[in-house]
DNA sequence: GCTCCAATTCAACGAATGTTGAATCATGTG
DNA sequence: CACATGATTCAACATTCGTTGAATTGGAGC
């Protein structure tokens, strides 16, 4: 056993913080979020785990660094879709939330998972954050929703903040269910579930919000499929 | 030290294994699928966790026996309201389906998040179970919108296994969600969220699909809200 | 060249988990 | 009453988890 003993020290390139964010985000999108372990997010990090606490708090405080980074760019682009001077029309508005949403979140699970399941139950601690993270981003869908009834181009009695709810929502499950349950449940094809689910999904809840619910939906620009970079890595 | 030591043998009570499975119903739907651990369930059965090991095979059988006794009533009342021969209108129907729904998995969120995070990751051999479960209650659902399009009340470009997934899935969100989201984001109260959100959602669900979205919706029963006894215990 | 500090690794801790084997009791049957 | 059998408990196992303290290294500043 006359190996020499293994270099302690820092390697030649330091580790950046974000890369481990980064090794988090593919753990937690692959395992979920309770059972991704520190060792498996620092085996993809190329790392010790120790490490990660060098890093980060805890835990706890990567999910935060998680929501960080992720939510802000999310909010910033809906706020300027539901600004009032925005001269498109609601459906339009609305498509295009559905069109940042997708962009921003398609590809990062990990993220969905987080809203998905840790809202309702799970570590007290997240869901103060995810609530200072979700709520602005509700008010501004919700706000979108409010002037489309002010200028008559959505139903009176329509409930602003369960359409909200209805809208978003109905998105992360298409996201996450449809390319894994449809093809298993039906033998369906799964290349383009996503996309489709979605404008079947945009149709059908624009005939139910919309004022006048038969009146042909205008052309929808497409959705993108090219993930958004989340940080530049500069050379 | 000098205690007794305790009685190793059997309470006088038999434990039957349905009280097993009612304890780890409980406990699931308080802690969650995957952070459910057997001692947690044992102790609310009131036994050791070894013996649940003499009743079941293991942690993932008991997921099995779960959902033994919780889907087929559920398969068998939808199967009623499929039938061609109920002469009901397609909307009565469709709110038939949201009323079965409801009575049955209102009162048991162990088995909504049991269907809700296991299908997409988690315990492989889950997924097929739960697939053999699942798939003939989207057949039921989705036959009753076929009949719906033939017979004129739904409109011709329905996508009807998306229009079943809508249906099912934003029930299951509404039933979670909105009694601890909707106060803690919106300050709304949660006294009737769910009923308020079910109502709501039907409506502009039916809007979507309708071929005539514009005319009114029959009356519609009332939700009930008492949950159904799984198991007569005999006296 | 020496020193100090930030970055990294190693090894381990305590707790929790699913699971198992052996021991113990209760009860019905001969 | 003896005994076989089914039901239950105890104690322990091997893992895995989040976390921590000490040791070690590379590089920056003097």
């Amino acid at each position: 056993m006359p190996h020499a003993p293994r270099p302690r020290g820092p390697k030649p390139i330091r580790m950046d913080p974000d890369r481990i964010l980064d090794a988090a985000q593919e753990v937690f999108a692959r395992d979920g979020l309770r059972a991704a372990s520190l060792r498996a997010i620092a085996k993809q990090a190329g790392c010790d785990p120790a490490l990660i606490y060098y890093h980060f708090d805890s835990k706890e405080a990567m999910f935060t660094a998680l929501l960080a980074r992720r939510f802000p760019p999310i909010l910033q682009e809906l706020e300027a879709v539901a600004a009032p001077g925005d001269p498109r029309s609601t459906a339009l508005k609305l498509w295009e939330v559905v069109r940042i949403y997708h962009r921003h979140l398609k590809a990062d699970p990990a993220i969905r998972s987080l809203i998905r399941g840790e809202i309702v139950r799970g570590a007290e601690g997240l869901s103060g954050l995810i609530e200072v993270r979700i709520r602005p981003i509700v008010i501004a869908i919700r706000s979108i929703l409010d002037q489309g009834i002010s200028r008559g181009e959505l139903r009176a009695d329509l409930h602003t903040l369960l359409g909200t709810f209805f809208l978003a929502r109905m998105h992360l499950e298409i996201l996450d269910l449809l390319p894994t349950v449809l093809p298993r449940l039906m033998g369906l094809p799964h290349d383009q579930a996503v996309e489709t689910g979605l404008h079947v999904w945009f149709d059908l809840y624009w005939r139910g919000i919309a004022r006048d619910p038969l009146a042909p939906l205008p052309p929808l620009p497409e959705l993108e499929a090219d993930p958004i970079a989340i940080k530049e890595t500069r050379p």
